[in-house]
DNA sequence: TAAATTTCTTAATCTACATTAATGTATAAA
DNA sequence: TTTATACATTAATGTAGATTAAGAAATTTA
């Protein structure tokens, strides 16, 4: 149960990487992501601080994600081993996040997706930088500033 | 324990409804989906033999999903507030799905989602009619039909 | 069996978002 | 402070997939 500092831009795991571990966000900000075949990066969750960070495979297949630090930030490595440990509210909670995403992916617009975004987690729009945002909506950073432009236009009156 | 038979088309939970529970599959098909506010239907998921068909929400939270019999089924209701006996190795078997269902919408075109899943669920595509494989890939019917024509024109030489 | 309903295909047109590219603005490094 | 690098905006053009519509197959029901 030892804390961890890393820096802004470390990267913690690898895809491809054996051993996954989680890790408990103390303070600061990671995110999990992949880059695909054409280098695009694609994030996949957002991780502040009360959050667990995990790549969803066992413990000994190789990792899908990429995970590193938006923030510097203390976290706490847990083996994925200790099964027992395992809060299984915590752990509902961020699968109904997850079937939110893919509902939200499937079903909703854009704008919507960027909408639901901010209202569900308004200090991570703050702190991540615009391109990560479009990253985790599925669109492009230009995509989300012409978005954006346009709520703001019909927004004031 | 006791397994129920239910007939196809035959609907097991709504959305809103309470006390949602998890069915474990013993035979037949079922699926789980969303209806938005346009009233098209977005499939999440679905449950073939040996799958366990849950809507991720606490036991005392108002359902999100649908979830019906596509083929008549033989299933066994589980109660969520039994977490003992959850089996983790499989939990989290079904949670890498949904993440590699997330990186699939957001990383991946029509096409290479359907390749993915005619090769990860190949029973299926004969099982369920093809507008509920495009909703789970999340196209129209006519784009999936589309697609699989020019699948076709384009393998024989 | 026929009739009704559901499912699938094909084609024309439309639209949300991607791509490309050029310009502007921060942040970090020298 | 200047220069370089990363990040954000705006606009023109392109494209995957949506929408609409109409007909053909298949399946269900009577």
């Amino acid at each position: 149960m030892k804390k961890i500092k890393v820096v802004k831009k470390q990267i913690l795991q690898r895809k491809g990487d054996l051993h996954s571990k989680s890790y408990k966000v103390e303070s600061g900000l990671l995110r999990s992501y992949t880059i695909d075949d054409k280098g695009k990066e694609h994030i996949f969750m957002f991780g502040p601080e009360g959050w667990i960070v995990t790549d969803y495979v066992s413990p000994n297949e190789p990792c899908e994600l990429y995970i590193d630090a938006i923030e510097d930030s203390v976290i706490v490595p847990i083996e994925k081993t200790s099964s027992q440990d395992i809060d299984l509210k915590k752990f509902i909670k961020r699968i109904r996040v997850l079937q939110n995403r893919v509902i939200m992916l499937m079903s909703a617009s854009a704008v919507d997706r960027y909408e639901h975004f901010i209202s569900t987690y308004p200090n991570i729009i703050q702190r991540a930088p615009q391109h990560m945002i479009a990253s985790y909506l599925g669109i492009t950073p230009e995509a989300l500033s012409t978005l954006k432009s346009q709520r703001l236009r019909s927004k004031k009156k």
